[in-house]
DNA sequence: TTAAAAAACGCAACACTTTTGCGTTTTCGT
DNA sequence: ACGAAAACGCAAAAGTGTTGCGTTTTTTAA
């Protein structure tokens, strides 16, 4: 997709197939990847290696951002593409992982705001992880934990 | 110490010597810790399947969790010993830390309430770490930083 | 207190994730 | 279109965490 070039120009990445179809691959996901999630989505024929060397790439240019996850692989999510660059990569935000689907979650800069001014302190940065269950898996099925 | 070997007898834990350090060591440690840490504070002399195998145990007797870290590095912190056990871990933790004093501050159940309730999503436990510079440092010298 | 049972330990080997080196191919800038 | 720079694939290595097994330490109960 022309976009999708632009977007590559734009933060400085060269546009090869296997990176415009990455970058696809992350617009259309709304949700975060792991490395083995992209893996089987190219059907596995794309080398790991390009795959940790983009990500990197992606990563450094402020493209995407790495954010925590259950058990402890590196998952990436899509920065948003107006506020981040090479020169500021700005991730003033949450996460939430989902402990039914394991996916994890960004949250928006609300939530943040409002931490970073009700503690009385002046926040400089910080690490927040929020757990349980997520909006799809909690309206999906009946939660028996308290 | 008598009152680790206390604590590890209350969690059903062997009281072996490794072990009764390992408690003091997350006892002494205001923050939390990474294998890699924890290895060269035993200068190394601990085998490191030993070190995995006891972190395996203390998570799974609720006498520590696991704390994501901004770099996905696996990271433990001792738990808070009167709420957590072999069956339900429960994890509310919000911290400040001041960049200048080095003062650790606990925030208040207002700060946390916004934050489970704004997400959207069903939030069970969480972890948050703000980092900046406290009241009492903030009104004493001049911050440079923007 | 002592002896059997259970848990923890150290070592070696393994499995899996991520990085590095290098020669080749593709993209970029002029 | 051409040289430089970046990306690619492959092989190998580095890093992280686990498993099997024989030995040592701790627990439990007589």
């Amino acid at each position: 997709m022309k976009k999708h070039k632009e977007i590559l120009s734009r933060f400085g990445i060269n546009k090869t197939q296997f990176r415009i179809d990455l970058l696809s691959l992350f617009i259309d996901c709304k949700s975060s990847l792991t490395i083995h999630e992209i893996f089987e989505r190219f059907n596995k024929k794309t080398n790991k290696v390009t795959i940790y060397r983009a990500l990197k790439s992606f990563e450094q240019k402020g493209l995407i951002h790495q954010v925590p996850d259950k058990n402890n692989l590196k998952k990436y999510s899509l920065c948003n593409l107006d506020s981040c660059s090479p020169d500021s990569h700005n991730h003033q935000h949450g996460h939430f992982i989902c402990y039914s689907c394991d996916q994890t979650f960004c949250l928006d800069d609300s939530t943040i705001k409002i931490l970073k001014t009700s503690s009385g302190h002046i926040v400089k940065n910080y690490n927040l992880i929020l757990e349980g269950y997520c909006t799809d898996c909690n309206s999906s099925q009946t939660i028996s934990q308290n």
